[in-house]
DNA sequence: CTGAAAGCGCTTACAG
DNA sequence: CTGAAAGCGCTTACAG
């Protein structure tokens, strides 16, 4: 008795009686040059001894592998999503994302890259020979220098929630400024005139609070009688509650405002608690991000909800589409994927 | 100018003025059979050309692409570290996992899987040739047949956290035993005798719940004036709190109770507030999985923390040794990891 | 201690 | 419309 041999390509061709270059071009979807009943005869033959091409060898051939590498971790359920995302668009096209990051779940809020780690990375996966790679934000700016060098390889490159003005990858981003527009209208249509915005982490790797902050106000000074006046709380973030505080203890007190993020928008309810002021009554808030915690705040917060499957589809199909599709050969391009306002009870008209 | 040709084996082989047979080898660490000088020339040609190997060429050579293929969605954040120890562990050995999964996180709490889909996922991973396996519960149940197929290529494959009877693949799994006696003897040295554990869902896919009450109940039975009872949720376990009231509300009222989940704790929790009884005076309660709600319950619960980041990297250990090491030709087992008790405020000494 | 040759399982010019 | 041959970049017997 032979041992289960796994069927090769000239199994299939024997079987169906043409030669392996046939059988080749046939199972490839080739099937145009080749007479009908020779496809069948291949197709049939391959389906019955359960033949499936050996990828590691088409890919040395092709230099496709149908895989691309993913350095995300899956650090809160925003980048799960995204992974998600990512993750069901590849299937569909029969690509695999290998996904690999650095550290643990732990020790993500920091993400400082390791470099030399992550150099070892993404060599791990270019000895695989992944066709592409999708990298979350502080990836793609610590390792700028060798995306140059994965540029001039032909492996493309997507950069997820960074509008990098790097000149060697696509970006996706949530679509900020549609975002941001919809909650300065939003509170515009209240009655607000007097409307202030919190932001912080406005660093290099983290685009989108200074990208929030600049379109809110835009927004808010198209209403040619409103203001809008910006706070910003230190490069950590830890004194949220202090600025807030602040902020709505002077004499100009807003009556609204918006916070770049969920985190500051529960300081600012904090400070209002501290200062006898309620919401929505004396202050109308508005969030960014519907962190988990949002909808159970009190009262529930309005903010605003991204799109991480469909920013992770998107980041998938960018990679796709260079590699064969509309996008190869096209300049680099930067993708925004628009965001949902949530309306719940931390908004209301302002006072008279 | 000539285009910036990726180095290969020939090129290092000319470098260092050796035969390309003699670079494969020496660069593959098999150095004993080589001159001290030679081996040197050669490392040396091979960093200085920036050299990688093709793991896709030596994969169709050597049968091994340091690749292992992961069924697990990040479904929360047990298996994000549980991910974050197969990831670590696989990358110090110089392996990377292609991890895989249906659905979104929506969609997991079910996870029916789609066999149609998962079979398509374990072809995927088999076409990019994975040297081994790593799957989640439920995987492991409805792949059953194809686990046999795997066994036979002598493709290793682990499931977590579920102990099968399944002679194709290994397991590990948190050690519920040790866990569990910990908890009866927590309980049982507090001076509890009359104590209940309340389970639910135990089904075929998740053993765990059958464990985790069956060694309890032992533990506990070791104390020979103690007693045990147990009560089992309806198999969605969606009737916790009428359950616990039923439990709290009848005449041999226990004075501990555990809980094989933190859900089921919580029910515990609920039932006794409208019963007016008091956690810990009038009740002590133990729950299971440190779930994120378990440290602001109140009170505080006592819980058992698992060891995901453990259980990952045991996982990936065991693929590894199945491969190469000392597991190679060993018959299949089920590695068992300690939990820890994490003893909060929901505990007190039994009255008098 | 070292190298020439065959081979892994496909794909792709190229020739008919 | 189809096939024989060369080649992808390595590894591995095998021969010296």
């Amino acid at each position: 008795m032979e041992p289960p041999r796994v069927p090769r390509l000239k199994d299939v061709a024997a079987a169906a009686n043409v030669s392996v270059s046939a059988a080749s071009k046939i199972l490839r979807g080739d099937q145009s040059r080749f007479g009908e009943d020779t496809c069948r005869r291949v197709a049939e033959a391959a389906k019955r001894l359960g033949w499936r091409r050996n990828l590691l060898v088409s890919g040395i051939q092709t230099g496709r592998t149908q895989t691309v590498g993913v350095m995300i971790p899956p650090y809160d359920s925003f980048w799960v999503n995204v992974l998600s995302g990512i993750h069901r668009r590849l299937a569909e096209a029969d690509y695999l994302p290998i996904t690999v990051w650095q550290g643990d779940l732990d020790h993500m809020p920091h993400f400082e890259a390791d470099e030399q780690e992550g150099v070892r990375q993404i060599n791990r996966l270019l000895d695989r020979r992944v066709d592409g790679l999708i990298m979350w934000p502080s990836f793609g700016l610590a390792y700028e220098d060798h995306l140059a060098d994965l540029h001039e390889k032909n492996v493309p490159v997507v950069v997820i929630d960074h509008s990098s003005d790097n000149p060697f990858c696509d970006a996706v981003t949530t679509n900020e400024t549609q975002a941001t527009k919809a909650v300065a209208k939003h509170l515009l249509d209240l009655g607000h005139r007097r409307i202030a915005c919190i932001s912080t982490r406005e660093s290099k790797s983290q685009t989108w609070a200074l990208e929030r902050r600049d379109a809110f106000e835009n927004a808010v000074h198209q209403q040619p009688d409103a203001q809008c006046m910006s706070w910003r709380l230190n490069p950590i973030g830890s004194n949220g509650v202090e600025v807030a505080r602040e902020l709505l203890g002077s004499e100009l007190r807003p009556s609204a405002v918006f916070a770049v993020t969920d985190h500051e928008a529960a300081c600012v309810y904090e400070a209002a608690a501290s200062l006898g002021l309620s919401i929505p009554a004396d202050l109308s808030v508005v969030g960014f991000a519907d962190l988990d915690f949002a909808v159970s705040m009190a009262p529930p917060l309005s903010t605003v909800r991204q799109r991480p499957l469909e920013i992770g589809a998107h980041a998938a199909s960018m990679v796709l589409d260079r590699l064969n599709g509309p996008l190869a050969g096209e300049p680099l391009g930067c993708a925004k994927i628009d965001a949902d306002l949530i309306l719940r009870e931390s908004t209301g008209p302002a006072r008279r």
